[in-house]
RNA sequence: GGGGAAGUAGCUCAGAUGGUUAGAGCGCUGGUCUGUGGAACCAGAGGUCGUGGGUUCGACCCCCACCUUCCCUACCA
């Protein structure tokens, strides 16, 4: 049998799992400072939890099937959904306002590209229980430290609001379905303006309204409505420009009641500017819309600038309704995901190959008679916390032990035989090191070993951060 | 979902207008070298040429279908 693999399905090699974790780390590292506790669900839920609130595309992308009682089962779509579950489910037991991390498989019956998986790996966190845009903040204040904290250099949060952008559609008369104006907008960086355009009046059917809707029905604004609104997505700067065109587009001041879309964002440009966040990552984008149809406030992505081929490699925003359906109890809520699998692809960190150098030590199994004395030095190491692989057969000659070690990325090796046995001393050998470089290996007292490996170690990590550069 | 391109060794690819037994580089395994990894040299393994059908005396090459992958587009993480 031919060994194969779904598509839009992939392995890990050992090799590919070192970024994937380091990543991982940081973002469980950041939002457990943050007070956001584990939790863990499903990956296959009642079909009709999954069902609904998603979109009628989302909804077509569900892995279903009926299980041997009759059952219909789908898996998971995403984690939000499960966690308004879970929500609604215990939300006698659990503590508002309830801040969680879950990190977890996803599935989608999407057609598979670069950058798109049909299983892939979300890291989502979510707030629920309370209205404010503080916790809107504090999310995205949350996805920039992360990133930072990655080390991503380019990374753009997106920001918007969909109650600001119910407004002005209201606000300028316009009939068409919001969502429809949203998604058509939400590709004018793309595209440009003048398609948007086109699209927007009804001169330009695009056949991409294919599943999403009904109707593929041409819009049908004026072009006065059109271009009031092109102007308005046009609105872009520091939180500062965009808070005084903003005011002026509107006529209004930044304590308008009118409007509480408007309020909202007015009261969100002003909590992002306290947090004193570099405004070189963020960006108040008034053309992003997001597909999903639970989102009802603040919306928000992330991008990788240099990147965008990509697509967003985070997304998220908040949802007021998505509990309601489980409970009569209104528990709103706010949140994001992060994907994993696509920001390692775009990061481009995952090149399989070369096995990424470990902080281990390698000792060959040389001589049949002195095993005892390696898997002593072995245990001492371990004990340390350091991790020691002894070669697992004694058949094999030093030179093929040592190419093993090489190839499977060990830094060092701790050679102990006859010779050094009789002087009571362990030879080093460092493998990382350049072929001719001058002091290749050196002989430390067999007493002294622990010290000389950290040292060793020590300086190897040095070296492989001064080559990170 | 819509449009385009391509599938030959583990990887990257050669293979004139159809003609015996399908090649290279890298990688892999072994040896030169049972007390020392990367280099060099030598040898070896590895292919139903994506799959199935058709045209032909004869197909890796031409035709059709399917499968898979990649690029553009729509959408998402």
């Amino acid at each position: 049998m031919k060994p194969r693999i779904l598509k839009g399905f992939r392995d890990y090699l050992p090799m590919e799992m070192a970024t994937r974790e380091r990543i991982v780390d940081v973002l469980r590292d950041v939002f457990t400072k943050f007070g956001y506790l584990p939790l863990e669900t499903p990956a296959l839920e009642y079909e009709e939890t999954l069902f609904g609130e998603l979109g009628v595309d989302a909804n077509k992308q569900i892995y279903r099937f009926r299980d041997l009682e009759n059952n219909d089962i789908g898996l998971r779509f995403d984690l939000t959904v499960s966690l308004a579950r879970v929500v609604a489910q215990y939300r006698n037991e659990l503590v508002f306002p309830f801040r969680r991390w879950q990190i977890g498989k996803v599935w989608r019956y999407d057609k598979p590209k670069k950058g798109r998986l049909r299983e892939f790996t979300q890291f989502d966190a979510d707030i629920v229980g309370i209205d404010s845009v503080a916790a809107d903040v504090e999310i995205i204040e949350l996805l920039y430290d992360s990133f930072l904290r990655m080390g991503v250099e380019d990374f753009v949060i997106r920001i918007n609001n969909r109650k600001l952008l119910s407004f002005l559609i209201s606000f300028l008369e316009i009939k068409d379905e919001p969502i429809r104006v949203f998604r058509v907008l939400d590709k004018l960086e793309k595209v440009g303006r003048k398609p948007v355009k086109n699209e927007l009046m009804g001169l330009e059917k695009k056949q991409a309204f294919d599943s999403a809707f009904e109707t593929d029905a041409a819009m049908t604004l004026s072009e006065e409505q059109a271009d009031l609104l092109l102007d308005f997505t046009g609105i872009e700067g520091n939180f500062n420009a965009v808070e005084e065109m903003l005011c002026d587009y509107f006529s209004v001041g930044t304590d308008c009641t009118e409007c509480p879309g408007l309020r909202e964002v007015f009261e969100t440009l002003s909590f992002l500017r306290a947090r004193e966040m570099n405004e070189k990552h963020l960006k108040w984008d008034l053309s992003l819309a997001r597909g999903l149809d639970y989102y009802t406030g603040t919306v928000f992505e992330v991008i990788l600038a240099d990147k965008s081929a990509y697509g967003s490699v985070a997304g998220g925003g908040r949802y007021d309704n998505l509990v309601e359906r489980f409970s009569n109890s209104r528990l709103p809520g706010v949140g994001v995901a992060v994907g994993i699998d696509r920001l390692i692809m775009a990061l481009n960190s995952d090149k399989a190959g070369t096995p990424e150098p470990r902080d281990a030590v390698f000792i060959p199994f040389f001589e049949r008679d002195l095993v005892a004395q390696y898997a002593k030095l072995a245990a001492e190491l371990r004990e340390k916390g350091i991790v020691a692989e002894i070669y697992p057969s004694c058949d094999a000659s030093l030179g093929k032990q040592l190419k093993y070690a090489d190839r499977a990325g060990f830094p060092l090796a701790l050679i102990i035989g006859g010779n050094e046995l009789a002087r009571g001393i362990v030879n080093i050998k460092r493998l990382w090191t350049d072929f001719d470089a001058a002091d290749k290996e050196i002989d430390a007292a067999r007493g002294d070993i622990m010290d000389a490996v950290k040292s060793e170690l020590f300086r190897f990590r040095k070296f492989k951060d001064s080559q990170r550069q």
